[in-house]
DNA sequence: TGGATCTATGCAAACGTTTGCGGCAACCTT
DNA sequence: AAGGTTGCCGCAAACGTTTGCATAGATCCA
């Protein structure tokens, strides 16, 4: 029933504590044979290092944390396995929690994933984080930290990123060769670096292509499905509709999807649709949709690679890197 | 630099250490006045309760551990969402670890989380996890488990399922009834519930509407989008094609949909199809995919409060409780 | 006024590890 | 033969909490 410790091993060898501990770790001190009575004892005993007591003594722990806003968006949820899988490796293990969009939850998970002393943390801000002051503890515990996808520039660390601006010049570039005057964007907030910067590439997209900006063809909203469905409304309620939509993210597109079926509206015919984030549904939707790609599991895996850098760096504050990915618009039937 | 703690905040106040931590705790010995002079100290210090010498101490952590063979699978991360949100509710956080449908990474990720003396574990078990031996050490140190979704009957603990049999009964069924005669399953592994359970429904289903069940209709595989894609291939090369095809779940069913449209085959008039999950993609597919709905994100939910009644139970080993959702057939385009 | 009860606090041990330091043989040097 | 290495191990303190028990002063009752 309860758990062995170092000192049963220790009890049951006759031997001291820190000989057991010494002799776990491999330290070349202890004697072969004693490392192998040990292990062997280990084993019968079902020992399992507590990693509490570990935590506790050598000051750090093998844990790091993630906050996003929702784990079961695929973007995100393909971030956390990237992310997983290269903990695994190093034999770390994470700590998720979502902040719903939230500041305020953020900051409560951010306070939860401190006291579990976390070696590191990796965050995608939510949409309603504008200041970014919570984050001056890590600092000051010297907790290095990571975002990945959505950034604020009030908030000094590494970052790993795409460049969103290309993307969203690229996507736009797209649909203002094929023809279409009247292009409209469903934005993201402007708060946040990704709504920002894929609005400005769309803006000067615009001015490229000797399109006229129109304030009104922009609408800004947040980053989920709802958003679109709302935007696209707003649109078509103009008295002259756009021709085509550029949307902020996939979910965001996929709302729009839906309310142009609903309308019986023909897309690329009625309306031309371009996304950003390639989920795997936007190849599957009727028509394909034309989207930006963002390969979301290796910056997962990327971000994790840099935030364990950090963590063995020597350093307490180790400068912060920037990685930017290239996107890569993938042209489909929706455009 | 180095974080305050409890005693840092004691010698603040030339009081002791345990009075500060009863302050903390808000236990009723402490007169009000002191409770407000810790307070204010520990914001100024800006004090951060340590988990893990709480948990060291206490024998009890606030996390709980999560096992499922992807993260990125929309079923997992929607059940992972759906718990994430129940323990924030009680202040528990989660350490989420996949097991890539590898038995090995199973046991390994249960021994981490053993080791981080999570307070329960929430498992959706691997595809190769057959024996599950493994999961005895829990059972041994009192840590409550719940099963979810995937399970396994050599192994106890409490469950919350689907009534995947039913499910399958009534998808079959249903394409009995469309009148589709050589109805074909690419089925999951027989050594997992739902692998097995599905199968069991699509037999009797067929039985009971006088169709002959025919062996080198069944071609067993994974759970994954190329398992699909292998199966389909499989019955395509029969030299009498099934009509119909029930997929053990949504990722199985898409890897038909891109066979199928990769041969220009039309669904449903050259081949119907029923998949097994109802992921969002599944009704924005064209066509879109009639299915079986399994609510994940409810099922997560329900897992973790399970889970929490187990872990506030008074009892160690609390007797094993299963609660079943019945399924609902949604019908599409597809059939 | 003496004892009992109550209130508010402190002492010290414990949770399971890790690790600097020191010790004790046994073996090597010159 | 005396001193110096080397190999192997143990002592004890420490990490930051929690908590049973003791205690000091205040209040109460007969």
């Amino acid at each position: 029933m309860s758990r062995a410790t170092i000192v049963d091993i220790a009890n049951e060898l006759k031997i001291s504590p820190s000989t057991v501990s010494r002799a776990l770790r491999d330290h070349p001190d202890i004697s072969k044979k004693t490392k192998h009575r040990v292990i062997e004892a280990a084993e019968r005993l079902d020992y399992f290092p507590d990693s509490l007591a570990q935590g506790l003594k050598s000051r750090k722990t093998n844990t790091i944390g993630i906050i996003v806003p929702e784990i079961r968006h695929h973007y995100f949820s393909s971030a956390i396995s990237g992310i997983e899988e290269v903990t695994y490796r190093s034999d770390f293990t994470i700590m998720v929690c979502q902040s719903n969009e939230d500041c305020r939850r953020e900051e409560i998970n951010l306070r939860a994933l401190v006291s579990n002393r976390v070696a590191g943390l990796l965050i995608s801000i939510s949409q309603t984080t504008t200041a970014g002051t919570h984050f001056d503890i890590l600092h000051k515990r010297g907790i290095p930290i990571v975002f990945f996808d959505r950034i604020n520039d009030s908030i000094k660390g590494s970052q790993v990123i795409v460049n969103d601006y290309q993307g969203a010049y690229d996507a736009v570039s797209h649909l203002a060769e094929k023809g279409y005057k009247r292009i409209a964007h469903i934005a993201g907030p402007s708060t946040i670096s990704i709504g920002r910067d894929r609005f400005l590439g769309y803006r000067d997209a615009l001015e490229q292509h000797d399109l006229p900006f129109t304030p009104e063809l922009v609408v800004e909203g947040g980053f989920r499905e709802n958003d679109g469905k709302a935007g696209i409304k707003r649109l078509l309620s103009l008295s002259i509709r756009p021709d085509a939509v550029f949307a902020v993210n996939d979910p965001v597109a996929i709302g729009v999807y839906s309310i142009l079926k609903e309308k019986k509206l023909k897309i690329p015919e009625d309306m031309a649709l371009v996304g950003f984030s390639n989920n795997p549904i936007s190849a599957l939707l009727e028509p394909p949709l034309t989207t930006v790609n963002q390969p979301s599991y290796e910056i997962g895996k990327t971000a994790a690679s840099l935030l364990l850098e950090q963590i063995h760096s020597d350093e307490k504050n180790p400068a912060p890197v920037i990685k930017e990915y290239q996107t890569q618009l993938i042209i489909r039937k929706s455009s």
